[in-house]
DNA sequence: ATCTGTTGTTAGATAACACTAACAATGATT
DNA sequence: AATCATTGTTAGTGTTATCTAACAACAGAT
């Protein structure tokens, strides 16, 4: 039984080690105990690995581990577990919720995350959650919002009711190929899709970054962008694809 | 020089090794070139690792390095670094500009989940500060809000403009503390502070999560709470700061 | 009771990463 | 030019976590 005072769980606990109880935790949850082999199915890894592994957990006390017999998690390894989990949740909801991610990429990127989720982000994560909860015509506005969203499916475009989205649409943005040589602008909006848009964004190109068009090659095709402090050259319909706000 | 167009840098490279990089290009930003000292010095290691994994970055033709130079990216390493380090402005960007965290623990945390931030992920990160970019209110709003931000000092209560929570605070709110054994909720909110609101989340009392209370102890103070298949104790003073949903 | 297939364990190898301690190279100072 | 302090390298150790291959225990069937 467990109350809501603290308990001293070892705390740098490997993220192997919390993947092990995680997994245990959700073996017995499912069918009332965890075996050597399901574990390894589980995390994908061999049997021998999961005994090592179960044997390093019990010197922790978080396992209870008779050889060859059943395996179960002690009080501290089930609050470990949970804790856990408990990130996992949390982080999955986010991307799928929130930043509308499919279901497994999501808890993908959940897994990858969880375990070096610091209690203050957790707690400020719930704080977010607890805001949306409140306010649900928040998310419901972004999720309708073809400006953000929808990456292809921009047919989607009527149905949004963010006005802000729509005040957007009226105002007359202009593109980084718009810019003349010398000129500096921030980025607000890349409108490029696939590779294009990933190879952009990983050059530093988010939003709300400063960016400058250098100079423009002759004919006025390559433009030779500083951005982040590196230079690249982009083709102009390239360019235009980046919506910016031009700063004096 | 940089294109637009896709090169073929490593793929599967270790976190420590990206941070290496990082650090190398921050330095050469700063001060137009690394040395292993300050390399170890940045990254809180000994000169020997660096030694050792600038030789590991050579062979992979992410840093060019003749022994006892100085030390140069490639320009597929400065590709992977500046990829890198996008991630972290990202994160620390939605940790401190979103969640309302202090700009260094926004910054540690970014660096802790940056590695393992896939480009899917990133890219709907990217839309959503797309979509905050376009529609500012919402996360001023959030800001302002303080049912959800503002831990202790709810004193800030008054300025608040968003509807949603306007509206919420006439709505007769219950508390766990309201059910009767046996009945069922879903957590809205949780007003506790400190350790006991730490363990309820880690306990995995997130927002939106079922919960019941199964009975009360004599005089009705331990109460008994099923929460994501666990059980727990909570005094009645505890449980009334955890606000709920009914269920029928 | 023994045989056989499944399951779990051990031992030994490998890889990544960090450390300490000893050594080598370099530059600056006397 | 010789010396010294700084800087970087190498060698050897330890830890964690994985693997393969060989071995041990058990359960059920013959």
């Amino acid at each position: 039984m467990i109350t809501a005072a603290s308990s001293l769980v070892p705390a740098n606990i490997s993220s192997s080690l919390e993947d092990y109880l995680e997994t245990i935790y959700l073996l017995v949850q499912q069918q009332g105990f965890a075996r050597v082999k399901e574990i390894a199915h589980a995390r994908e890894v061999k049997a021998a690995s999961v005994s090592v592994a179960l044997r390093r957990l019990a010197e922790l006390d978080l396992v209870r581990y008779e050889r060859r017999e059943y395996i179960a998690l002690t009080e501290q390894g089930e609050e470990a577990a949970r804790k856990v989990l408990t990130r996992h949740r949390l982080l999955t909801r986010f991307f799928e919720e929130v930043l509308q991610m499919p279901a497994d990429a999501a808890s993908n990127q959940a897994c990858a995350m969880e375990h070096s989720l610091t209690d203050e982000a957790m707690d400020r994560f719930v704080r977010f959650f607890e805001y949306l909860g409140s306010c649900p015509t928040v998310i419901e506005s972004f999720r309708r919002c073809p400006l953000s969203l929808a990456p292809d499916k921009a047919a989607a475009r009527k149905d949004s009711n963010c006005a802000t989205c729509r005040a957007h649409s009226k105002v007359e943005t202009m593109s980084l190929a718009d810019l003349r040589p010398g000129q500096h602008g921030v980025v607000e909006h890349i409108n490029a899709k696939g590779a294009l848009r990933q190879r952009l964004l990983d050059m530093g190109m988010l939003p709300q970054t400063p960016i400058e068009l250098e100079r423009a090659g002759l004919g006025g095709d390559p433009l030779w962008i500083r951005c982040q402090g590196a230079r690249l050259a982009l083709r102009r319909a390239e360019a235009s694809s980046i919506a910016i706000r031009q700063l004096p």
